[in-house]
RNA sequence: GCGUCGGUGGCAGAGUGGUCAAUUGCAUUUGGCUGUAAACCAAACGCCCUUGCGGCUACGGGGGUUCGAAUCCCUCCCGGCGCACCA
C-alpha cells in the first residue's frame, strides 16, 4: 500500500482507466463512474461477502484485488460480511437449492474473514460492516415496502432460477428474497459503487433500483470474470476445486501448478497485479516456466517471499526430479506392524481396500530401497520411508 | 387436503424381481508418457478378510410379499407438477 495516501485521491487517467478495465468485464455505468472516479471525490466502495465456507478462495480474490485497486487510488472500502445474508442463501451461483446454514456456522466462518481478507486490503483504511445489524431489524412491513419494487417475473427470468424450474426442481420463496437484502445493503452504507463477480449482476443491480427508489443515488456497478477452478468449471467452495487464502504455501503452490495451461495468463491478470505487459511476455515463453512464475507469485503474496521459494523449491525436488520433499509425516511404530494398519492409522489411505488397490497399481514404493511394494501384507521392521503415489509420503521410526 | 410423478453411490443420471456392489458422464485416485500435480492414453474407484466365481453392508426411513427386492405391496418422511369450485 506504499501509493496510499490517507487524504489524497489519485485522479490520474491512465491509472483510472486501469482500474476500469483490468479484470472488468462490465461497469455499469461505465462513463459515469470514470467521471465519478476524476472528479476527486472520495468514493463508498461496497463489496459484500458470505460467511458460509470457512475458507476465501482466489476466485473470491478476485473482487477483493479490484477493492485493493480502489483504495490504492484513496477511496473508501466498505466491506459488508453477510452474516444475515448466509443465513438465507444466495442463488446467483447455485444450481440447486442452497440449504439454510446455522447461526453458529455462520459465526465461526465470519471470525475468519475479516483476517483473510486483510491479505489483500488496508484493514485500518476499511470500514467493516457485518448486515446483522441493519437487516435483523426490518420489520415486515419494511420488507413488503422492500419486495413491491420487484415483480415475481424478474426472478423467474433469471436463468439459473428458470433452469431450476425447467428441471423440476425446488426454488424456495425465501431464496428470491436475497437480492432484497444485498440491495438493501447498498442503501444501508450509501455505497457509490458495488463491486462483484458478473454472476451478480442481478442482485448488484436490485442495490440501484432500491437506492434510486428510496432517494439515493444509483451506485455504479463494476463485474468482473469468474475464476475456472482446478477442474476447469468454475472455482467455487461448493464443488471443492478451489485454492484457499488459508492453504499452507506448499499446498497453494501445487495447487495452482494443477491449473489447465489455457488458464495461465488469466490467472496472472485477475489474481497478480503484475503489469500487462509483463504477464504478455512470460506467457509466450513456456508454459511451463510461466505456470511455475505464477505459481511463485500468487504464493508470495499471500504468505512470503522466502515460504513461496520454499514452496518452489520443494516443487522441484518432489516433482520436477521425482524426489522426495524435506519435511515428511514421521511417526513411530512397532516393529513388525503392518504397513497397511500404520497407512490408515494415519490417515495416508482410508481403507485396507484402498492400500490393497494402491499395492496392485504399484503405487506403493519403500523410498529407500527403491523397491515397489507388492505384498498387501508387508510389515515394516526397519526405519524406512514410503511413498504413496506421486504425493503422499510418511516416514516410520521403529520403536 | 386430493390426484399424480419422483427420492439410487461425491455430483449428475441409468436400472424397474435373479447374471446388480449396481450402465454411463463429471470429479477423485493410480499407472504410462511428459513440460508439472497441464494435455493425452490406460486402469481403479463400498467395506472386511484366511483374496474366494468369499463374506458383510448399501439404492429416502420402517414393515411386508418372495427361494430371491434398488426393482412388487403397505406405511411414514421429503420433493416436483396439477387440482383446490364461490369470493
Amino acid at each position: 500500500m506504499a501509493l496510499f495516501h490517507k487524504k489524497g485521491i489519485v485522479t490520474d487517467p491512465e491509472k483510472v482507466e486501469a482500474v476500469l478495465s483490468r479484470g472488468v468485464t462490465e461497469a455499469i455505468v461505465k462513463d459515469v463512474l470514470r467521471a465519478k472516479l476524476l472528479s476527486g471525490k472520495r468514493l463508498r466502495i461496497k463489496f459484500g461477502v458470505d460467511p458460509t465456507s470457512p475458507d476465501l478462495h482466489l476466485g473470491r480474490a478476485v473482487p477483493l484485488l479490484k477493492l485493493r485497486d480502489f483504495q490504492e487510488l484513496g477511496h473508501q472500502i466498505v466491506l459488508i460480511v453477510g452474516d444475515f445474508t448466509a443465513l438465507i442463501g444466495d442463488t446467483s451461483d447455485k444450481d440447486s437449492e442452497r440449504p439454510m446454514l446455522s447461526e453458529e456456522h455462520v459465526r465461526t466462518n465470519k471470525k475468519t474473514y475479516v483476517e483473510q481478507i486483510g491479505k489483500l486490503l488496508d484493514l485500518k483504511q476499511t470500514e467493516v460492516h457485518y448486515n446483522t445489524e441493519w437487516l435483523e431489524g426490518l420489520t415486515y412491513s419494511a420488507i413488503c415496502e422492500h419486495a413491491d419494487l420487484f415483480s415475481v417475473a424478474d426472478f423467474i427470468a433469471r436463468e439459473n432460477i428458470k433452469r431450476r424450474l425447467d428441471a423440476g426442481k425446488r426454488v424456495s420463496l425465501r431464496e428470491v428474497l436475497y437480492p432484497l437484502m444485498q440491495g438493501y445493503d447498498s442503501v444501508a452504507i450509501r455505497a457509490d459503487v458495488e463491486v462483484g463477480g458478473i454472476d451478480q449482476k442481478f442482485n448488484l443491480l436490485a442495490g440501484r433500483t432500491m437506492q434510486e427508489k428510496i432517494g439515493l443515488p444509483a451506485q455504479d456497478i463494476v463485474m468482473g470474470p469468474l475464476l475456472i477452478g482446478l477442474d476447469g468449471r468454475k472455482m467455487s467452495s461448493s464443488w471443492g476445486n478451489t485454492i484457499p487464502l488459508t492453504a499452507a504455501a506448499q499446498d497453494m503452490y501445487g495447487k495452482l501448478m494443477s491449473i489447465a495451461d489455457a488458464q495461465v495468463s488469466t490467472y496472472f491478470e485477475l489474481c497478480t497485479r503484475m503489469p500487462l505487459e509483463e504477464i504478455r511476455q512470460i506467457c509466450t515463453g513456456h508454459p511451463k516456466e510461466a505456470k511455475m512464475r505464477l505459481a511463485y507469485e500468487i504464493t508470495m503474496l499471500y504468505h512470503s517471499k522466502a515460504a513461496a521459494e520454499k514452496a518452489q523449491q520443494h516443487f522441484i525436488t518432489a516433482f520436477s526430479e521425482g524426489g522426495i520433499p524435506e519435511d515428511i509425516v514421521t511417526v513411530s511404530a512397532p516393529a513388525g506392524a503392518l504397513l497397511a494398519t500404520l497407512l490408515q492409522d494415519h490417515g495416508l489411505v482410508a481403507s485396507r481396500s484402498e492400500f490393497t488397490r494402491l499395492v496392485e497399481q504399484g503405487a506403493v514404493q519403500c523410498v529407500e530401497t527403491g523397491e515397489k511394494i507388492t505384498d498387501a501384507h508387508a510389515v515394516v521392521s526397519i526405519e524406512s520411508t514410503y511413498r504413496i503415489g506421486k504425493h503422499r509420503f510418511i516416514r516410520f521410526l521403529i520403536k
